[in-house]
DNA sequence: GTCTATATTTTGATAGAC
DNA sequence: GTCTATCAAAATATAGAC
């Protein structure tokens, strides 16, 4: 056994994708999604390099060598983050339909991805509560894009006199917000179960996007000239 | 002038609150002021003990004396920030009215809140994305005065009849979750004017609270028998 | 109560062998 | 491409003088 034993140069496999078969994610992918889940559990500072490196069973020098920093990598999660949601959604004005509905599918699609990208909602609501400190140009357009859609079926909604006039942006957050508070704030739910009447903790996903839907809808719906309904009591107390 | 100015062994006055001019704040004010900046600017692990002596202007082993450590210094930021909103929109009960006016009311109060207490969206998002990781029993009580007295409003207009049933909680973050992403988001809405349509930069925040409020009251409006609205169409794709 | 060191650990990052 | 070893800079926390 001389030094035959000895590896040409290199036994790892190139770039070879193709025999792609349940789990074998290149190393670079590895550390991606455990990046995604440190970052998304414990937030840009509070994420360890190691721990990243660790969870995705690889040595920390390979996340210089595949990005350049812990925040450049941060920014890739940043952005493939919100590209997937926009893509999510988009997937909505394919399919069509009445704008009602289409909106309806809106509120469903984000619902859906915060289950199927559970750090999605920490990910979101964590840069914002940063100010978007890492946010940059690309990843803005992807933010972009989710706004582009719903304000197409804002638009599609308003010209069949359906909705009334509302800001996209407005209606957007409506929207997104409560559904990633919701998933945020499973943990706690769960820890103060003991503590909290039954309601308070096992609340179903769909209630929360019931609730969103209806209550979406419902502020865009053009009041019926023949509606009992007051014209929402303006109360005291504007805010600057 | 011998070692008469050498003070008899504090100068510093004890508790004596009541000369309270201006900005005689005790060190211990100083501090938590400072520390409720930093935690809501940078969250729990960005936030660092000495910045924060700087921003207080104070020793930083003062910190140590005062709180015991930086995580008992969060909490107590914390406590105070959740004691003040629950204290907060506890006053829209007292004012009373009908219940859709209280419940316009208690959007109202909250997001007052966002502007009266500036850090409070940036802490309470953050925690949450946390996992609710530094809330304890005492923390929990205050979140739950908030929540009980949306959930006296809603019972109240129930009992009226104006009100259909509603989860407490799913109301209430559709309420809050808005108005706190609307505060948070306003750094990045700001830093990305140029790149985004005029409407989505310079939203007034009375919009945000005019969509909120009309959308939950919509959504808690018990629908008129000689409505022809249809029960809000159920879309495929249920998640979990 | 308040400040001056200073100990101790952790952490992001790199050089260089293989 | 991947790993070992290691540095240098933070950062939390404390001891002890005043």
């Amino acid at each position: 056994m001389v030094s035959s034993h000895r590896l040409p140069s290199r036994a790892r496999r190139p770039p070879r994708r193709g025999d792609r078969g349940q789990v074998p994610e290149t190393r670079r992918e590895r550390l991606l999604a455990a990046a995604a889940d440190e970052f998304a559990a414990r937030g840009f500072d509070g994420a360890k390099v190691d721990r990243i490196a660790a969870r995705a069973r690889v040595n920390k020098a390979l996340i210089y060598y595949y990005f350049r920093s812990k925040a450049a990598l941060y920014r890739e999660v940043l952005l493939d983050v919100f590209r997937t949601v926009a893509g999510a959604v988009a997937a909505v004005r394919d399919v069509g339909g009445p704008p009602d509905v289409q909106l309806g599918g809106f509120v469903q699609a984000v619902a859906d991805h915060t289950v199927r990208q559970p750090r999605f909602p920490n990910i979101w609501l964590r840069e914002m509560a940063e100010g978007g400190r890492h946010v940059d140009e690309s990843i803005l357009m992807e933010l972009r894009k989710v706004l582009e859609t719903l304000g197409a079926i804002l638009q599609e909604g308003k010209r069949a006199g359906a909705f009334v006039d509302a800001n996209p942006f407005v209606t957007q957050m409506a929207i997104v917000a409560p559904l990633l508070l919701f998933s945020a704030t499973a943990p706690v739910r769960e820890r103060f179960k003991k503590l909290a009447p039954a309601h308070f903790s096992a609340i179903p996903r769909s209630v929360v996007v019931d609730h969103v839907r209806t209550a979406t809808l419902a502020a865009l719906a053009v009041p019926s000239p023949s509606s009992t309904r007051r014209p929402a009591s303006r109360s005291r107390g504007e805010s600057q």
